[in-house]
DNA sequence: CGTTGAACCTGTTTGC
DNA sequence: TGCAAACAGGTTCAAC
């Protein structure tokens, strides 16, 4: 395990699904009647904003755009006027972030930032030890100027435009999986699993890449988010209190974080190297990295 | 357009 | 043994 690997969860499109359906079981239909917040509120966009428009607020639905999560609140009408309506509250869990439905009187972990208490004694709690996540409230106008930006959903990406996404492209195609303006919702560890099981170098080029490799690339990165959503994610624990199951397809990687050790297809060592600026782990024997990339 | 590196942050692991 | 440095992750930004 490379240093600094967290002990727990490595939100991707997988974990953060997962969170939703956890959170899905608990929040719809839930009033929030009261937001506390601690000491560290950097993370959040609006701090202010979002303790003067959270509390009161119903939620309606939660879902997943990328790695992003939405609750969708309604708010009522204001004292002061305010016409209530919709409201978004997009979060985004960074390296660490997890959030928990839990007892009002469960004990605090360290670094729980903001604490949701829910109209049912319990509380959503936001915890995060290294506050790369991010956190806002915003109209659904704003909301969107957020999220619209991102790419496609790697699950719901027709083949056809999955190979015009990449086929078009000199970047590597590490860097295009990773990019969340292309594809939303990859992150090193799913990229590095994909690509292994397609057999592709992570530093060849998209233009370069031919429409077979594409097309097992599509099929690939398509059958491994689904297997490790049905499995719960990379490694989530606790994430819904008594509802969450650890998460467990870090059994199953065959790649990632496996320097040094034998391919599962080939035997051959898996190799690191440094890719799109990240940590990539490959088959140097299954994933050929032809003399012009 | 594409790449690289730094910054953000903290817990864990590594190396001396 | 102990402490400091390296490192991991996702995203953004600046520089080339």
């Amino acid at each position: 395990m490379p240093a600094g690997t967290p002990a727990l969860l490595m939100p991707e499109l997988p974990e953060v699904e997962t969170v939703v359906r956890g959170l899905r079981l608990h929040l719809p239909g839930r009033r929030i009647v009261e937001l506390r917040l601690g000491k560290k509120t950097d993370f959040i966009d609006d701090a202010v904003a979002l303790g003067e428009r959270v509390p009161g607020a119903l939620v309606r639905g939660v879902r997943r755009h990328g790695k992003f999560l939405v609750l969708e609140l309604e708010v009522g009408a204001k004292d002061g006027g305010g016409v209530g309506g919709e409201l978004l509250l997009v979060i985004h869990l960074g390296m660490t972030g997890q959030l928990t439905v839990v007892a009002a009187d469960a004990e605090v972990k360290a670094h729980t930032h903001v604490f949701f208490v829910l109209d049912d004694r319990r509380e959503l709690r936001f915890c995060d030890p290294r506050r790369f996540g991010r956190m806002l409230v915003a109209s659904v106008v704003d909301g969107e100027k957020i999220l619209g930006p991102l790419g496609a959903d790697p699950l719901e990406v027709s083949e056809a435009d999955f190979r015009r996404l990449i086929s078009s492209r000199r970047a590597r195609i590490k860097a295009l999986l990773l990019d969340q303006r292309v594809f939303r919702g990859m992150g090193n560890i799913y990229t590095d699993e994909s690509l292994w099981r397609a057999k592709i170098h992570p530093a060849r080029l998209g233009a370069n890449l031919t429409g077979e490799e594409i097309k097992k690339l599509w099929r690939a990165m398509r059958g491994i988010l689904e297997e490790a959503i049905r499995l719960g994610g990379s490694s989530i624990s606790d994430y819904v209190g008594a509802d969450g199951e650890p998460g467990e397809f870090q059994i199953r990687h065959r790649a990632y974080d496996r320097e040094g050790k034998k391919c599962f297809r080939c035997g051959a060592k898996i190799r690191r190297m440094i890719v799109a600026g990240r940590s990539s782990y490959f088959c140097p024997k299954c994933q050929r990295a032809p003399r012009v990339l």
